[in-house]
RNA sequence: GGCCAGUUGGUGAAGCGGCUUAACACACUGCCCUUUCACGGCAGCAUUCACGGGUCCGAAUCCCGUACUGGUCACCA
């Protein structure tokens, strides 16, 4: 009996050979340089910022050079599949505005010709490669229980030996073809085992893109390729899918380092050329005195919906992404502050390696700084979107007053350093709520104090601002000395450096004017500009509001 | 425990043997401007680059060791 009878025995339906695959799956057409990259989760849930980050990543770099990025599932982990995953990482990525050339665009959907994309459905073209190294001699059959595994492990720990299949612990590499193929027939279950070629004292090299020169010791573990269930380990998927997918950057987190030696021999033994590989550092987050990597069931700010839900505009997060990525590229974007991140070259040489906090007052600074520099209509279109998933009451508002919103959102936008008041669109009401009248008459308000100047006296001087000093069609200069007239009259400072050399001469300031007559048309001390949000509430209402706040 | 990597302020980091009395940004603090807020301006915030040795005229930068942190050692990815 030949390793090829036996190859026969273990796969006797897999009909094609690897060089069927290797034809059908032809070197990709594409410019010199182009990067080939993929994003690669488990339909385990949701996206995370860790993930989201490589996904990210991978598809910028195959933008930059008018590549490729194709998303491809993995899951030959049949036991941690999630109802919807697939859709859910999909719905995640296209939310967060990353385009997708290639590969799986949903459940059960895909577009492109170097399919399927989704693991479990490749399970022959993987038997078509781990039947070819059986019939090579290059791997085999192990019938090991993971009882025995264990024991062999635990033998090794009190030896302090190295810990794994490999040598003489790997019982089943000496098994004649003859003994293999008795046991199949006897119904024995068994896994793939790789046929390491590899000697641990050897060195391997390896350059990484981010992690730079790695050494290893070269991989002497016969590694599983295929599962009992006939499906294939990560590191064989990885291996034949990169391959015949013509991937040219892998990106991936760092977890994946330590696995390098056994891909490296994959590649090797199967006769494939090796990709590029980035390993990224995992996003840390402060755990009491360490750090840990950001974890999707600890930290509710992992998840990206988290974002898309607070209302951070996906830009807003990209960017952060950037600046984690690529240390340059804040100073690049400050620099450029009118372009677009597609602008930017990501370059992996600028990479940190080592892993990074997660810094949520980054993330909201780069976002106000954002969205004040989005015009009204753009920022209005926003949170109109927004809202009509999150608050309808907002969104029912905002409909309602296009115009009066638009006039509110734009006060103090229009300048080469616009106002910051708004992280996230979930920002926008808490600061606006008062500009629409349901929503200022809706519950009892609570009116913020002026210093301690008493109601009577705060009504008495409302009604003498709106029926003698108060005109619509001022201009801003003419409206604020009018309110200085009105205020001297009374027996308030109108310039600050006179009432501050001697407060004791006067009631209070014109500070104490602009807080009363904001505070009953807003119930608030601090609002953006007064003169432009009385020009909008109108003198109608005003009137109203100062009848409401005399109740 | 083996293997691999990392360690510059509260945070992200620049730096790659002399230009560094360690850039820039965020956060924080104070002052100024100011009708509130915001914007803006100014100032402060690591005498020191985990620690210990070494090389060198000279080290955050190169070498060695130690410590600490992280990753990994599955029929999970």
């Amino acid at each position: 009996m030949t390793n090829k009878d036996l190859a026969n025995l273990i796969f006797p339906n897999v009909d094609k050979d690897i060089n069927y695959y290797e034809n059908l799956y032809p070197e990709r057409n594409l410019k010199e340089g182009s990067v080939v990259s993929r994003f690669a989760p488990s339909p385990t849930g949701f996206v995370h910022m860790g993930s989201l980050f490589s996904a990210f990543l991978a598809s910028k770099v195959a933008k930059d050079t008018n590549g490729i990025f194709y998303i491809r599932i993995e899951d030959t982990d049949q036991e941690r599949k999630v109802e919807n995953g697939v859709e859910n990482i999909i719905r995640d990525l296209t939310n967060f505005g990353i385009e997708i050339d290639e590969g799986v665009i949903g459940e059960d959907r895909e577009k492109g010709q170097y399919g399927p994309y989704v693991q479990s459905h490749r399970k022959e073209i993987y038997q078509t490669y781990a039947k070819h190294l059986i019939e090579e001699g290059l791997a085999y059959p192990c019938f090991c229980s993971p009882e025995e595994l264990e024991e062999i492990r635990n033998m090794q720990e009190i030896n302090k030996e190295q810990i794994g299949y490999y040598g003489s612990f790997a019982k089943c590499r000496l098994l004649s073809v003859e003994e293999a193929a008795r046991r199949i027939d006897n119904g024995d279950k068994y896994v793939i085992r790789l046929k390491s070629p590899g000697d641990a004292n050897n060195k391997v090299k390896i350059k990484d893109l981010v992690k730079k020169e790695l050494v290893f010791p070269e991989n002497n573990l016969d590694v599983v390729i295929i599962k009992s269930d006939g499906l294939p380990t990560y590191h064989f998927a990885h291996a034949i899918d990169d391959h015949l997918m013509h991937t040219t950057h892998v990106i991936r987190g760092d977890e994946w380092v330590s696995s390098l030696p056994v891909h490296i021999q994959l590649f090797n033994v199967l006769n494939f050329k090796l990709p590029k590989y980035a390993h990224l550092s995992p996003i840390m987050v402060q755990d009491g005195n360490s750090k840990r990597k950001l974890s999707k069931r600890k930290d509710a700010y992992a998840a990206i919906s988290y974002y898309h839900d607070l209302g951070i505009p996906n830009e807003a997060v990209k960017l952060y992404l950037m600046t984690i990525a690529n240390s340059n590229f804040e100073a690049w974007y400050q620099s450029n502050p009118s372009s677009d991140i597609d602008d930017f070259k990501f370059d992996f040489n600028r990479v940190s390696s080592s892993g990074s906090l997660f810094d949520m007052d980054k993330l909201l600074n780069i976002s106000k700084n954002y969205m004040s520099y989005l015009n009204k209509d753009e920022l209005y279109d926003r949170v109109l979107t927004w809202s009509s998933s999150h608050d309808e009451e907002l969104h029912e508002m905002m409909q309602k007053y296009e115009d009066a919103t638009k006039a509110f959102l734009n006060i103090e936008r229009e300048r080469k350093k616009p106002r910051k008041d708004y992280a996230s669109y979930s920002d926008i009401k808490p600061n606006i709520w008062y500009m629409y009248d349901e929503l200022f008459l809706k519950e009892k308000r609570t009116y913020e104090t002026v210093r301690d100047i008493p109601k009577e006296e705060i009504v008495q001087i409302a009604k003498l601002y709106f029926s003698q000093y108060y005109d619509e069609s001022d201009s801003e200069e003419e409206w604020f000395s009018k309110m200085k007239v009105m205020g001297e009259k009374l027996g308030y400072a109108s310039d600050m450096k006179k009432y501050r050399e001697n407060p004791d001469a006067y009631r209070g300031s014109i500070v104490d004017i602009s807080n009363i007559i904001r505070v009953v048309a807003t119930t608030k001390l601090t609002t953006p500009n007064l003169y432009d949000i009385l020009k909008i509430i109108g003198t109608e209402r005003l009137w109203k509001r100062v009848e409401i706040f005399s109740q």
